[in-house]
DNA sequence: GTCTATAGGCAGATAGAC
DNA sequence: GTCTATCTGCCTATAGAC
């Protein structure tokens, strides 16, 4: 059951490239490295972490399965790397959308329009850090959690901050919160290239559905 | 990395039940059968699929690896009964609340809480069934895609009729539906048990959520 | 840093006795 | 219908040469 449309370099570069010189980020990665990661990200969304080989990354890489141990301790540390890079990746989305926008409605159409549009776009890596996080170690899920914590906050203050200005009326933030990330995150579970939605129109439909959720209702 | 808490025999049970005397139902299981598939739910929800070992589930169920074959030709089938059942009893669930409802937006209000309040009381089993959908062969996954459809057409249909009664105002029935869906099924993603949030919450949360997504703005 | 070779173990599924 | 025993193959990871 071979994934239908193979990620493409661009694709998933776009998304675990490293995070330029932002403090906090990891540290960059050899040519290899990042050759070897492509390979593993192809290889999980095909299919998934448990049932992938280390021959099979190692094969698409261009390496022998002990070539990989040379740059990654592990198949779960490879998984690691990918989650981490995506989370921080989509992140660094999120605060970009939100930034230098007239007010809290054009915020939170942006990103949730735009988080939507990323998991469509990178479906595949999408369904690895969503749908692959139990196989990570406890240190490891607990370093990705904190990454999705991050993203909540994100979500979470342009919430408050339409409410403060009454744009917004929300019950519960955190909630309501969660609830659109979910709306957004789920794409990566249905989406399918070449499907009736495009990940442009996903991107306007969702936003105009995260404004519906939360506008202050005129009476 | 085992589940913090095992599924029970009544927790599957009552998300796998035969479907009584329904027509287009799946045949009954025997008492071995049943056991198995509860053994094998199990393991699913704590290792995932391929992860997952026959002998691994014989043992949950006091069999010996080769006594599993006798009920099911292949782990994939055990998978895909698992699906076909869950799929079937959420289907159900969703008619019924949607059923003897006065007005349209009672009934989104009833589905839409009681998917999501299934969807935190069954996550182990709802993982199962919508994250290791892709281990399905192509013929099985045909067949949980059109239950599937069945799903969304209660949603949408909800929809159309609270459009042509004034209570809704939805530009794309069908977007809307799958967005309300997935703010519910992706609660079995996030969902621990004994977390801030509880089923019942979560049920009135989302419900209102829902109506709230969907209802006529008063100008 | 990459290779060949292999250790050491476990997988899904089946044969045949009872 | 269930068992024990086993086939056949593949797995992750490592040792050691180059």
């Amino acid at each position: 059951m071979p994934s239908p449309t193979p990620l493409t370099e661009t694709d998933v570069l776009a998304a675990i490239a490293p995070e330029g010189g932002r403090p906090g980020g990891g540290a960059d990665a050899s040519d290899t490295a990042v050759r070897i990661m492509l390979a593993a990200a192809d290889a999980f969304a095909a299919n998934g972490f448990p049932a992938t080989t280390t021959r099979d990354i190692a094969s698409r890489a261009g390496l022998s399965p002990a070539g990989v141990y040379v740059h990654f301790a592990s198949k779960e540390v490879l998984l690691f790397e990918l989650s981490r890079r995506g989370h921080a990746r989509a992140r660094d989305l999120l605060v970009e959308a939100a930034r230098d926008t007239p007010d809290a409605t054009t915020a939170l159409r942006a990103i949730v329009g735009g988080f939507s549009r990323w998991h469509a776009e990178h479906h595949q890596l999408g369904r690895i850090v969503q749908f692959e996080f139990r196989h990570l170690s406890d240190e490891h899920q607990a370093e990705v959690l904190g990454l999705r914590k991050e993203i909540d906050q994100v979500v979470a203050d342009v919430l408050r901050a339409g409410v403060a200005a009454g744009e917004f009326e929300v019950d519960d933030v955190r909630t309501t919160a969660l609830a659109l990330l979910s709306m957004a995150i789920d794409v990566a579970r249905w989406y399918v290239p070449g499907g009736r939605r495009t990940p442009e129109a996903i991107e306007t439909t969702y936003g105009e559905l995260a404004v519906r959720l939360v506008r202050r209702s005129v009476r």
